[in-house]
DNA sequence: GCGATATTCAACCAAATGGTTGACGAAAGA
DNA sequence: TCTTTCGTCAACCATTTGGTTGAATATCGC
């Protein structure tokens, strides 16, 4: 078994996530160790660590270990894949830019609500 | 529980199943009555059922009953916000044309394998 | 080497997922 | 009316999911 094979499949699931989405937000800004991606979570360490290992079997980040600590890193591209796949669908509009940035105020710069 | 509030939730994760996704691209050239959509797959009608209940559900259909016939109709603007809320990571403006051509050629046109 | 820190692993759990089957209600047609 | 067709519902099942905890591993600093 295990025929995930679609990496279609692998990236919409690690998407469908709230929690994994609001790690890709933290990462948007900077890389971050697996501790410090836990923080502002009311979970454990070891289940961040799942998400996290979810995001990087998608392609969604990558994980350099460097010392003890392996930092995170975003890797929009696997997102390039998803979201042309999803053009396909809309017609090809390319997004209107407006309604991205209305998006963006509304859903975006609340979610990612750490500790101040 | 059944706190599935963010409708991105619900987008992501329908789109995460292949057989949904093969749905989808069916109905990408039609409307179509709820057992032609079940009819290349070697699956029950009641399962094709559930999965066209989640797509709805998702806002990527929509399904109007006439007399004992229910059509189910892509509803391409669902994916839109998704397709947003993707690009404001790739920061890709707009797709690149290029690799969406491609995609297309390797990945989309060798998907739905009906019964030809 | 020892203790603290960073991260994962293993075992476990409840709940959700994707499928099955059989019964059901509603509309069409003979 | 009686039967067939369309689609859903309910109950059930195996597997996966997202979480927990405690032990294990590996590195850093003293």
């Amino acid at each position: 078994m295990a025929a995930m094979s679609d990496p279609l499949d692998t990236v919409f699931h690690a998407l469908a996530d709230p929690t994994r989405r609001r790690i890709l937000s933290m990462l948007l800004e900077d890389d971050m160790a697996v501790t410090d991606v836990a923080h502002p979570f009311e979970m454990s360490l070891a289940a961040i660590s799942k998400h996290l290992g979810i995001l990087t079997r998608a392609g969604l980040i990558s994980q350099e270990r460097r010392g003890r600590v392996k930092w995170c890193k975003l890797e929009p591209d696997a997102l390039r894949d998803a979201s042309i796949w999803m053009q396909s669908f809309g017609q090809f509009e390319a997004v209107n830019l407006d309604a991205f940035e209305k998006f963006l105020e509304t859903e975006l710069r609340t979610m990612p609500e750490e500790d101040g």
